[in-house]
RNA sequence: GGCGCGGUACCCAAGUGGUAAGGGAGAGGUCUGCAAAACCUUUAUGCGGGAGUUCGAUUCUCCCCCGCGCCUCCA
């Protein structure tokens, strides 16, 4: 079955065909670091992650390159707040976004690079638009100039033909010989970093970097581009001139773009205090996987309303998902095997592949798969659920999870690996969050070892008849956190 | 104003020219020492409003209303 997405170029849904057979080189537009990547941020990453691990489930190599914007107005601006040379403010966040990308379970891409360990690249490419005509300089600066390339707007489908220059903006504030042309290269300004080269001293634009990067790693034309809406224009619009102007061939075919996150209904803003990064929603104790959940559960071309009902409810969907995993690994189940349910399972497997291959379509794949969990669960509590058919389920499930990567319970290790909580040492207190004034939060946890004794010591309570005791323990471990569940093999227990 | 994405039950959210997936929440029931988990039943004659096309529209067309985004450096 071909794979089918959306194409903002097109304005269609195309069938997907890669250059090279078996192989998809894609270039996405990560972040610019000059602070904590926030949710919608990563509503945009979760897509792209969604959409990697699907092509990689069909089979396709992956070149994926994903650039980082690390100089461009607001990095130096902060850098500059924050008293330190750009480069080192810039690999904090560079670090902080790897850190937050292991929380979500997002892939990395085969290459992330630095826009500033590029400059030479885009300094020559920037030549050559001169040489073509396409670019020109002005007071040190250097622009491209779009009436020179009449398919501009050809992405946005914006039609520039009716517009005067100079008709919105006033052209005296700038030195460019047309508004609508943007720069390439930015003349030194006192104060600012600035990189000496044949252009004379100066940095990048923003726009250049990803022309650049995306012809030194991926070719002059790839599969692949994508980022959030706002980035058709004028980003990747100002791309497709700069590059396809530099090479005369086109940049990417596929264009996806995935729509904004909004909070409440509002668009997400500082001023109106419904901003908020990763950290602040681990720090209010929602778990990384609920909210890879909640941001893969919209098909990206739809916008996300965020709120935290709306997390709430990814949690306990989640539950409900980990629940029957859990169970189809421990229960016990009689032998034999059951082609009903055989055919049940592979039935929901080509369900949620077909839904993903039609554009990545994942409230659909999702829907499979709860079908075939309820199925299950029937199966189960009716005795009709057999051992031979647990192979069947399980690699169902996998098969599902190597696309949604939800499905292991493994965010306190992850929690830990980024040092956001830490295990309980003492032994009498009981464990306290711990702010650590940096807007996150560092929790002490029971560990897995003082849960364990705990619970023996409850099963003894239990066994002999002093129900008083047991419940008071696992009063005591859901204040800590933990979430008890007797069931027919033994107890369970899970981090809440 | 231009371009684009939306408006489906209490909440989130699929979908189709032929009569509304899935998840959460609520209610009742089964199971269990209790709880939790799980299962069963149940909750939209209805898909922003109006008109039209059609045997038939939530799905197509037109108009209108509302939300969100972009329109020079915001994912």
């Amino acid at each position: 079955m071909p794979i089918r997405f959306f194409n903002t170029l097109s304005g269609k849904v195309e069938e997907f065909r890669p250059l090279d057979e078996g192989r998809v080189r894609m270039y996405t537009c990560g972040p610019t670091v000059y602070d904590y990547a926030h949710i919608g941020n990563f509503r945009t990453f979760v897509f792209q992650d969604i959409l990697r691990r699907h092509l990689k489930y069909r089979g396709y190599q992956m070149l994926h390159v994903m650039n980082v914007t690390d100089v461009d107005d607001n990095t130096i601006r902060n850098a500059q707040a924050a008293g330190l040379p750009l480069r080192d403010f810039t690999s904090q966040y560079i670090e902080a976004f790897r850190v937050d990308r292991m929380l979500l379970n997002l892939e990395d891409p085969e290459l992330v690079v630095r826009a500033s360990d590029h400059v030479d690249d885009m300094v020559k490419v920037i030549q050559t638009l001169v040489e073509r005509g396409f670019a020109y300089e002005s007071d040190g600066s250097y622009y491209f100039r779009v009436k020179n390339f009449p398919e501009y707007g050809k992405l946005s489908k914006i039609d520039f033909s009716g517009m005067r220059a100079g008709a919105r903006v006033d052209a005296d504030k700038y030195d460019k010989d047309s508004a609508r042309d943007f720069a390439l290269w930015k003349a030194a300004k006192p104060g600012e970093p600035a990189w000496n080269t044949p252009l004379g001293p100066g940095r990048p634009g923003w726009h250049i970097e990803c022309s650049v990067m995306s012809m030194k790693y991926l070719g002059e034309t790839f599969d692949i581009h994508s980022g959030g809406s706002d980035l058709i224009f004028p980003h990747h619009e100002n791309e497709i001139a700069q590059s396809e102007a530099a090479t005369g061939k086109p940049l990417a075919r596929y264009w996806l773009h995935a729509e904004h996150l909004i909070v409440n209904g509002e668009k997400m803003s500082k001023s109106l205090g419904n901003f908020y990064t990763l950290r602040d929603l681990i720090a209010k104790s929602y778990k990384p996987s609920a909210i890879r959940y909640l941001l893969a559960s919209v098909p990206f071309r739809k916008p996300l309303n965020f709120t935290f009902e709306g997390l709430h409810q990814a949690e306990q969907s989640l539950d409900r998902l980990r629940n029957f995993n859990y169970r189809l690994k421990m229960e016990k189940f009689p032998p034999g095997e059951s082609s009903a349910l055989a055919e049940r399972a592979r039935a929901a497997q080509s369900e949620f592949e077909a839904a993903l291959n039609d554009n990545l379509n994942t409230a659909e794949a999702l829907a499979a798969i709860f079908n075939l969990i309820r199925d299950g669960n029937t199966a189960m509590d009716q005795g009709e659920f057999h051992q031979g058919d647990r192979p069947l389920f399980s690699d169902v499930l996998t098969r599902w999870d190597r696309i949604f990567a939800v499905l292991e319970d493994n965010d306190y290790d992850k929690l830990r690996k980024a040092g956001f909580i830490q295990e309980h040492r003492a032994e009498s207190s009981v464990p306290q969050p711990v702010p650590d004034g940096q807007g996150t939060l560092r929790a002490e946890i029971l560990s897995d070892q003082e849960v364990e004794t705990a619970i023996r010591e409850r099963e003894q309570a239990r066994h002999g008849g002093d129900y008083a005791r047991a419940d008071q323990i696992r009063q005591q471990l859901l204040e800590a956190g933990i979430v008890l569940e007797d069931t027919k093999v033994g107890t369970r227990w899970k981090r809440k």
